[in-house]
DNA sequence: AAGATCTGAGAAAGCGTTTTCTCAAACCGT
DNA sequence: ACGGTTTGAGAAAACGCTTTCTCAGATCTT
């Protein structure tokens, strides 16, 4: 009884019947079309707040086509950066009444297109952090995904991307060890399948070539704290005094392996992460890194994203974030 | 041109047309249901591949009622806690086909309601988490967002909630702290207005009620990095030997502003923290704290949810967690 | 003051599915 | 072979809105 009695919503011809109008005129009311008189604007408004009626999004979405939602596809909610990207998107979305739906491929990459697909005809358009992803299947879902805001990918598809410039990061990062004197460098790697891993590895080619006096080797590694930590062995056999990590989380997680063993950064090694990850700056000792602005990266992604839906003129449909090295204490001059 | 003639996605009319069939036919094979002949479903299911049609899911919303999707609205997306809840809830949710939409209140809790009310309107149920609305307003909301379930907060509403004995674990950690020899403990609360600080007040008053011969003082702090950072001199000041922080975060940063001012941890002063985050383990020292399941929160938020969205049993209306102490490198012997 | 132009609001046609009705054809028992 | 069940699939009615179409009445024209 309770129940039957309670519910069934209150609906757009509730207000309309009490309002003694039509749906129609409802329907304007409540998304503020003008060329309803001002005295049953005013009417239906009252009879709105009085019933509490608030508009079925669905039936609102079936009707206009549009969901007012972006979906934003990550490979791991756990991920730091991605995370702040998330955030970014989902401030900047909010901003402009956009709500954001998260899926997370939990970095299985053969979700990602299922995924990418399903958020996409769920939502209004899709953004796509897929970093694992092969380019061809990328140059395939791409297209289908439309509209779709890239980040850190690139491909024909004509779509915006916002990428972040890791081969001048590491390059950054690896001058900074040179100019401590480090002539002996190793660079613990990200997955082999990771897109900016690639770049980043392309960046310390030309650093290498114009530093013929550096010595540089490519150690495997990985991209979570489990990894660095695991890589601390091959790290230090490789004899080299300026450690490059892949990113933030293997700096840490070798950090820690380092402490563990009595090696002593900066005095011993010099390491460097990428990212500037929130806890970068709270390590023992504080990692010197390259900062990604991941917020405004996300943030961008949506300016992207709203002027394709709006379609606007897109000012710049490659944007590229320059990391900048923020030095802090876990470099140091090479040891003598 | 080329946008007219691409365009039009293919709907469920078009596979009918093409199959031969009606509309119904085609929604009956595409929901698995088995009324309709073997080889007609075959002929159906055919056309729908080769055309590579996928339902639409706003009208699938609008005639089920249902969008397969929850929300949850946590208070900042950057808080580390809330992103491994919101994980848990994703994840498990994914794996019984719902998404998620998020909905950051950016700690302004005057928006939960309203954000909380949008994500019920669009979604089939909400996950809240609103440590800092206040027990009245909660009181309000709660009843108009069924299905509904609560994360860290609990209400008269009957909606299941999961929760963590936060006064449990601050004993835990006093009492940890008083094994150690220190009398002398101070508590960096945490907001005002959060709920789980009210909780952790009131496990310490209980604590000391049992140990009359220690002396505890309540310093104003915060929830942030930099709240903590910002407490260290009322630290000091008070004189207190063991040092309960509001959460690891907090701990995080009065831990580096303890490391500028040069005192020692644990020598000199023990600190804990509380939640266990993932990069709690990695500070300098390892932060002792207790852990708080996040993820396993989200998870079985995510079941509660289903179970109310299924309406089966609830096992447990009111799940609270545990936190469990790990001793870690920031405490130590009292300072004699 | 008669025709032309505006205005404002209702009627009705979508939006893309699912699901209830319906009903012809196939099947059963006797 | 004939009424009584099943079965299987089409027609049509939701689902809750938005928006186009329409058209009566009010407002201008000259």
């Amino acid at each position: 009884m309770a129940r039957g009695t309670l519910n069934r919503r209150v609906g757009i011809s509730d207000v309309a019947e009490k309002a003694g109008v039509s749906l129609a005129t409802v329907s304007r009311v409540m998304n503020g079309n003008f060329t309803v008189a001002a005295d049953i604007a005013e009417r239906v408004r009252a009879v709105a707040t009085e019933l509490n009626y608030q508009p079925n999004p669905t039936g609102r979405n079936l009707a206009r086509g549009k969901t007012d939602t972006i979906g934003v596809v990550v490979p791991d909610l756990g991920n730091p950066t991605f995370q702040t990207v998330l955030r970014g998107v989902s401030r900047a979305a909010a901003q402009d009444g956009y709500r954001v739906l998260i899926a997370d491929s939990s970095e299985v990459s053969s979700e990602e297109s299922i995924l990418a697909g399903e958020a996409r005809r769920r939502c209004d358009g899709v953004v796509l952090c897929a970093p694992r992803m092969s380019d061809a299947e990328l140059a395939e879902l791409a297209p289908t995904l439309h509209p779709l805001v890239l980040v850190n990918r690139t491909t024909a598809d004509p779509s915006p991307s916002l990428t972040v410039d890791y081969g001048r990061g590491i390059q950054d990062l690896a001058a900074h060890l040179v100019d401590l004197g480090h002539t002996r460098l190793a660079f613990s790697a990200g997955p082999a399948n990771s897109a900016s891993n690639a770049l980043r590895l392309a960046g310390l080619e030309t650093f290498m070539s114009a530093h013929p006096g550096v010595e540089l080797q490519i150690l495997p590694g990985g991209s979570t704290f489990e990894d660095g930590h695991a890589s601390a062995d091959a790290v230090l056999a490789s004899g080299a005094t300026g450690i490059l990590a892949f990113n933030d989380l293997t700096a840490m997680g070798l950090l820690s392996a380092l402490n563990e063993r009595g090696v002593n950064v900066p005095a011993d090694v010099s390491l460097t992460g990428f990212d500037d990850i929130q806890f970068a700056a709270y390590t023992t000792p504080p990692l010197t890194t390259a900062a990604v602005p991941s917020m405004d990266v996300g943030e961008q992604a949506w300016r992207q994203m709203r002027a394709l839906l709006n379609d606007t003129d897109i000012p710049d449909p490659a944007l590229v974030f320059a990391p900048h090295i923020v030095v802090r204490g876990s470099t140091g001059p090479a040891p003598r």
